[in-house]
Order: C-alpha cells, then sequence, then structure tokens
DNA sequence: ATATGTGAACGGCTTCACAGCC
DNA sequence: GGCTGTGAAGCCGTTCACATAT
C-alpha cells in the first residue's frame, strides 16, 4: 500500500486523533471506542475507522482501540518518531511569533536555526533560535540533512528563498507567503495565507 | 443560485483570483485568459472557468476576461467591497504576530479591537490596536456589530472565549487555537492549527 | 450486546469534450 | 483561430449497511 494513494486529508486527521489520544492518554484512559475519539475530533466514527483501515486493524471488536498502541502506531504512521529538524527563512513579525511559538515543540518539532536577510534587525523580545544571513540557509540544510522549512518571507522574495530551499534538498515547506510557489513535483508545500482566509471568511458573514 | 450549494473551494479559489487580478491591474494589464490567470492561481484553467460560471458569465469568448471588471464581481461576490471589522481575542506571540501583520490591511481587513485576559501584559513591540480587558468583548461586539474575529487563545480557554463570541453574535472566527471548537450551525469556523500543519508536513518526507 | 472492519452506494468536486461566440 | 461556457464523464473521499469478532 504506497504512501500516494492515501488521501491526503486522513493524514491530516491522524494528527488531530493523535492529539486527542495524548490528552486520553494523560488522564490515564486506556480505551477509546471509535464514536468517542471521532467525537472528540469532530468526524464521524465510520471516518475514523476509514483512516485507520489504510494502515491496518488497530481495534478490538466490542471493545475499541487501546489508547497507548494506537497513538505507538500514528505516531509511526506520521515518521515523528525522532525529533524532525526544521528551519526557518523569514524573520519579521510572523516568523518571530512562530520562534517563540511553543506548540511546536510540544508536538515535538524544533525549529534549529532561522534564516533573514538582515540577521542584526532590531527585534523586540529574546528569540530562542540563532539568526544567520539567508546567505547561509543552503550549506545549514545540507550540513545537517534538514527535511522541513517554513517560509515566512515577505511575498515577492517567496519564490527565490524557496528555490533555494529546493536546491539544498528540503523536501517539504510550510509556506506563509502570500504567492503561489512553483517547486518540483516530490517536495510538498502547504500554504497557509492569513489574509485568504480572513478573505474567504467573510463570505460566509450575512 | 443559493449561496450554499457554491463549494467551499471554489470561494476561497476566489480569494486567490482576487490577489492575481490585483497584481495584474498594478501592471496595467486589461485582460487575461483563463489560461494564463488560472496558471498564476496554481490551478487549471476549466476549474478558474467552473468556478466563476458560479456566479454568472463574465468573460468575453475569443478574448478573455476584463481584468478590472472580474477583480470588481469577484470583490462584489466575497463581500469585501466595504471593510469588514475584525476583532482579535487573545494577545500573546501570535495573536501579536497577527495584530502588527500588515498583509490584512492590504487585503482590506482591519482587526479594530483586542481583547485579552491581561490587556497590560508586558509586550515588546508598538502594537496599533487598542488592548481592552476580555470582559469587555461581548458588549464591543454588538455594540460594533462585529461579524468576524480571530481567536488567538490557548487551547485551555479556546472554548469558553468562542461561546462568548457566539453568544455576541460573531458569525465567522478564525481560529488558530489547538482544539476542535462547538458552535453552532450558522457560525462558520476555519481552523488554521500550526503545530498540525508542520506534524502533517513531516509525512511527506521520506 | 457492543464495536470494529469493509465492500458498496453516494455525493460532490474536478476534468473532459465540445458547443457557442468573438 | 482563440477562448469562454457548460453538460457529461470521471474521480475521489465520505457515508452507509452489514458482516465479523469479542
Amino acid at each position: 500500500m504506497s504512501k500516494r494513494e492515501i488521501p491526503r486529508k486522513a493524514i491530516y486527521r491522524l494528527s488531530i486523533y493523535q492529539r486527542c489520544l495524548q490528552r486520553l492518554r494523560e488522564n490515564d484512559i486506556e480505551t477509546v471506542s471509535s464514536t468517542a475519539l471521532s467525537k472528540a475530533a469532530g468526524v464521524k466514527p465510520t471516518q475514523l475507522r476509514k483512516d485507520l483501515a489504510y494502515f491496518g486493524q488497530f481495534g478490538t471488536r466490542g471493545l475499541g482501540y487501546n489508547v497507548a498502541s494506537l497513538s505507538d502506531v500514528i505516531t509511526e504512521v506520521l515518521g515523528r518518531t525522532r525529533l524532525q529538524p526544521v528551519i526557518l527563512a523569514g524573520v519579521g513579525n510572523l516568523g518571530s511569533a512562530l520562534l517563540r511559538y511553543t506548540g511546536f515543540q510540544k508536538e515535538g518539532f524544533e525549529i534549529t536555526a532561522a534564516f533573514d536577510v538582515d540577521p542584526n534587525r532590531v527585534r523586540d523580545r529574546k528569540i530562542p533560535v540563532p539568526i544567520h544571513p539567508e546567505s547561509k540557509m543552503i550549506s545549514f540544510v545540507q550540513e545537517n540533512s534538514v527535511k522541513m522549512a517554513i517560509l515566512a518571507v515577505p511575498g515577492s522574495s517567496g519564490q527565490s528563498v524557496a528555490n533555494d530551499m529546493v536546491e539544498a534538498g528540503i523536501q517539504a515547506i510550510l509556506n506563509f507567503s502570500p504567492i503561489v510557489l512553483e517547486v518540483p513535483g516530490e517536495v510538498v508545500v502547504h500554504n497557509v495565507d492569513l489574509a485568504l482566509e480572513l478573505e474567504n471568511l467573510s463570505y460566509f458573514t450575512r
């Protein structure tokens, strides 16, 4: 069963399930049914079971799922068993906030280095990560075998920085720049476009 | 043709088209074909035409679309003709960055007020928006008929703040809290879960 | 009795093919 | 010839119904 034939949305939901399972684990709950877990995750029970079925059978009929072992399975599937290093390019407003954001560490990621055209630009709060000049990015990525990157530069330089990332060997980019990135097919890009999300939401207000 | 039968994804893409059109406008380009515009937006030409077809016929066969008038049509459809006021709850790392983020103004939104449990908390840079105590949120929303809100509080207080938003009359929430919000069906929630996005991306690195 | 696993039906979005118009 | 508009076909993900296991 190849990776490519599993729906992206299913993969995304695995992360949601994972988070719910962690909360159950903290509360020392050992077993959970697809109905209960799916409700916590905001999806339908059948969908949860279908999602898990892409990877195997992990439940016990009549009983449900073992919280700990299901969590381990998902961790394994998502490839987060060992911490993935991540770099960030563009230490402006948003980039700074992302560097200080504690949610990443909590989920097992560490932003190991940041890059900016002006590493010495005045920034207010202490940022817990070294900021290097952008020209050092390619060599850093190669020397440390970094596979994931966060792109938080202005739209005007987004494509060129992304090109550098690809050249250096980055395989997945979380893109906050408000542009459509062109990258080779083997590089995965997820776009988080804040202004677009707002604009889109406004459609749903009467 | 009711709003509900138009795919959400199509609405989302309208925002992308809009942004591309603005760039064309700035460059004084008067006409654009579906092929050219769709390429800039990262979609297929047929999809662009289908998306527009939900709302009417705006092109000229053999020629293409008038950039200015198509842009106006999309603006009208998205309901962004007049500036939509937006409030933000939770002025922490991420909330502060969002308040300073210039991308929103550029797309025609203004965050008119921010709310936090501790409005006097030490924050580094000058934030260009008044920060009120969270207890004032409901009355502010009602008095100013605010319809959109950004939720950037920690997960632990996310649901209760969302409840206040709903009670006050907020119709659309852009949710940055890492939780599944429960809201009435008529309230639209879009989730932006940064840690989840990273975790999800890691699946695509070999 | 209760809950999972899954083939089949369903629904919705995307793509195709081509008719219609400039 | 070039490009839009659109019914039809295709595809993919979700939901259903129920067989299966404890």
